[in-house]
DNA sequence: GTTGACATACGATAATCGTCGTACTACTCT
DNA sequence: AGAGTAGTACGACGATTATCGTATGTCAAC
């Protein structure tokens, strides 16, 4: 059943589930429905959380009567891929372009820039 | 036919078909489908675009015999949608967090760092 | 031990995506 | 006129997504 596939990148809808798990921790199915507010039924977020362990999104554990599921990368790590695949995909690996995209996507604080700043210092430290 | 729904966001094949239109202007299909090094068949590439076109993401005219097709949208506003939807659906909104994403994922040069500044830069004076 | 309450498992559906094969149309050359 | 040649149109297929309905299992308590 374990295709040794590079994990996918998660959905739209697996995204909402994860984010979820990875603000809760683990969690069962039911308590992930009620988190989500979506008006989507218990066995359609069951389902979706049964697809996401078999394509090895979440793991799954035993507990009493029923099951705990866990996100199985961490939240930056999967952040991490999903911008670079858009990077990748819609900005010919251009981060300054992806910047810009994101910058002019909607208004961002002067909090928000500053801590940007920040994270280049930190990057131009770290690649010295 | 033509609801007026919002223009949808391009899917992976799309963006390619859309990056080769933006670089190249408009172009027939036989063009698009010689510019994707993509080994899919010249129909894949036509029904692709007949989709796109009937969705509104290209526009399409009469040429000669064949058809000319044109990305709707300018590659700067597509580029910041895609990105303004991953900011919600990922980074809850955090342009920072999305920076550091894209950061993380790949080594980055000097020279991009440097010209995410001048961006940081323009955004600060605008925003004042 | 039968009845709920609550859990998972198992299909079934409709929509979308990527991919073609095949059929049709029209211009061009001989 | 007939045969290529180059283009579009149409419909189909398998895979994946998002969504449920229904079946089945199990514990708890009357």
């Amino acid at each position: 059943m374990k295709k040794n596939a590079p994990l996918p990148l998660p959905t739209e809808a697996e995204l909402e589930i994860l984010n979820v798990l990875w603000s809760a921790g683990p969690s069962t199915v039911r308590e992930v429905h009620a988190a989500l507010g979506r008006d989507t039924g218990y066995t359609t977020v069951l389902k979706q959380m049964q697809v996401m362990a078999a394509k090895g999104l979440l793991t799954r554990s035993e507990r009493f009567r029923s099951h705990v599921y866990e996100a199985r990368l961490p939240k930056q790590e999967t952040q991490q891929r999903l911008a670079g695949n858009l990077l990748n995909r819609a900005f010919e690996g251009s981060a300054s372009h992806l910047v810009l995209g994101a910058l002019s996507s909607k208004p961002v604080s002067a909090k928000e820039l500053a801590e940007i700043r920040r994270i280049l210092d930190d990057f131009e430290r770290g690649s010295k």
